[in-house]
DNA sequence: TTGTACGCGTTATCAC
DNA sequence: GTGATAACGCGTACAA
């Protein structure tokens, strides 16, 4: 393998200069700059950054635990952050929980044995405490994502509450009578800390409405209640669907079509996620603002102030409004 | 930050103790080891990544590098692939390309710097040979996924010729008289390599029909040339279509629901990626059969013989035939 | 079975 | 502006 040292014997310089030409933190004259990025080139030389990382005690690594794999929203925010991230310089380790608490407690080990700097992870429990503070205790910033559950943690999430409002404002105005949200319940989160959020934006709308008939579902995420959810919709035979993401969206589109209901004019529907099959149906949908998000989810990472103020940083949506909602 | 010293001090062990037990290759009497794991527990140890391999020039880590955030069918082979490495206690590291090779080449130095065990990518480009060479002298395994651009290294993939053969078959068993193919080009790739697989079993089944009467329209990547497939749709009208991906499938219903023609009526189609949305929508599709080239890719990463024989593994998919095709 | 001691490749801290 | 050298935390050969 060639190291450092092979670069300085080449470059007829010491090691020390050769590192200093790599992380540029010093000044090297710009001939000695020159030869020791040749010897760079003509070695084939690439930085380990196993030794650059214990010896330096940082990486440039930004960590993402996602709950999620199948979850179209969240790969697309991924997306963008590993771009941004790779444009300065940074790399991104994804993990995925799979909605469980264990998994999620490895993960953090990982991330942690890997000395990233940062944290950023849709938490999947509550209960996993110890090893965020352990966290914290060396350094690591540690952001939840989407999901509000720890107060001492800094949050950056859609603006649910207000999507929610929005959706059900769009629903009424347009005459429905009987209006549905189909929520997510995180399994293994002893309280739902994210639904309330939709549930009162929903339910906001609905006072100012004054409406006082409705129906919320919760849909579970691991246990397949798409029974569970048929009975619901056959039973209360809403007029008005908000569904919190495409993927249960597809879910509702099954039931309608065994029903044989038509949107808008049997159902009007909104649904979370404005992605390219939901627009394609004509379905009104919550547009998550992915580049606002992407901005203020790297503005947190690389430009918090010091104070120690837990910041809830919230992205508002926009709803791109379709035909299913007339 | 606790390090194995104190681990150590705290079991009343020497640190080489407590580094077997740690890596469980050598053996420890029953006590100690719990002594050290309670210690371990106590103090909150976790092993530092970077130490460890920087010493044992191995890291449990695979490095995938993507050419597409956005393709629903590369993140759930992500999905997949991380829970079952995870499950063996290796990491997954995952970078994306965005179809561009330079970006690949970072990519390959990032996870040459992070000491990855093994390399596996979708190629973007034929042109990358220095760093592949680099990395596998450097003893990293190079599995290029999907994409057989390199004719020394490796190869997983979905049987795309097969897949197109078996499309082809069923448009013509059913009628289709005047049959397109909707294949993907990969940009940045001097003489494409993919493509012409799935031409390939296209053309195969047509002369077996004794059928040559029939369009190819090549889709590029970057630059968005739905006009143009708009075009050649439009003037060519077929009535059949296999399209290479679910994304340019969307495309394709576009302009159809836009000329206002209806399958499978009007024209009869297969998509790849077999997806919800597209069997909601009972679109014949191209299941490319994830578990098994899961299981492949696992067996390929971890069985490999010694022998230097190039491997070039086809993943037969399955057709989902629905009413699209009929 | 256990402990001692060295070195992995890099960066930080001194000197000059 | 440049060079020598001591750490960083861990794994392992070797000795005990």
């Amino acid at each position: 393998m060639v190291t450092i040292k092979d670069v300085a014997r080449r470059a007829n310089v010491s090691i020390a200069t050769v590192s200093r030409v790599i992380t540029h933190k010093s000044c090297v004259s710009p001939e000695v700059s020159e030869r020791v990025l040749d010897a760079i080139s003509d070695l084939g030389y690439i930085t380990d950054s196993y030794a650059s990382g214990l010896r330096s005690k940082t990486t440039k690594t930004v960590g993402i635990i996602i709950s999620n794999v199948k979850n179209v929203f969240y790969n697309n925010v991924l997306g963008n952050l590993e771009k941004s991230l790779r444009k300065i310089g940074y790399s991104l380790f994804t993990l995925y929980s799979a909605e469980n608490a264990e998994e999620e407690l490895n993960s953090f080990k990982s991330l942690i044995a890997s000395k990233v700097s940062s944290i950023i992870f849709t938490p999947v429990t509550n209960t996993n405490h110890k090893i965020i503070k352990l966290a914290l205790k060396r350094g690591i910033d540690v952001i939840q994502l989407f999901r509000n559950v720890y107060d001492y943690l800094d949050t950056v999430a859609i603006d649910d509450e207000y999507a929610c409002y929005d959706a059900a404002n769009l629903l009424l105005d347009h005459g429905a009578k009987r209006p549905m949200l189909i929520n997510v319940r995180y399994e293994s989160m002893p309280n739902d800390v994210v639904s309330p959020d939709r549930f009162n934006g929903f339910s906001k709308s609905l006072s100012e409405h004054g409406h006082t008939e409705y129906k919320v579902f919760d849909y579970g995420v691991i246990s397949k209640p798409f029974e569970k959810l048929r009975e619901e919709v056959l039973a209360y035979s809403p007029d008005a669907l908000i569904v919190s993401n495409s993927s249960f969206g597809l879910d509702v589109l099954k039931i309608l079509k065994e029903k044989g209901q038509r949107y808008p004019q049997d159902v009007k529907l909104v649904f979370f996620d404005d992605i390219d099959w939901v627009a394609y149906l004509e379905i009104t949908a919550v547009n998550q603002n992915l580049d606002l998000l992407n901005k203020a989810l790297l503005e947190r990472l690389f430009t918090r102030g010091d104070d120690s103020t837990v910041r809830y940083i919230k992205i508002p949506p926009v709803l791109s409004v379709r035909a299913s909602s007339d």
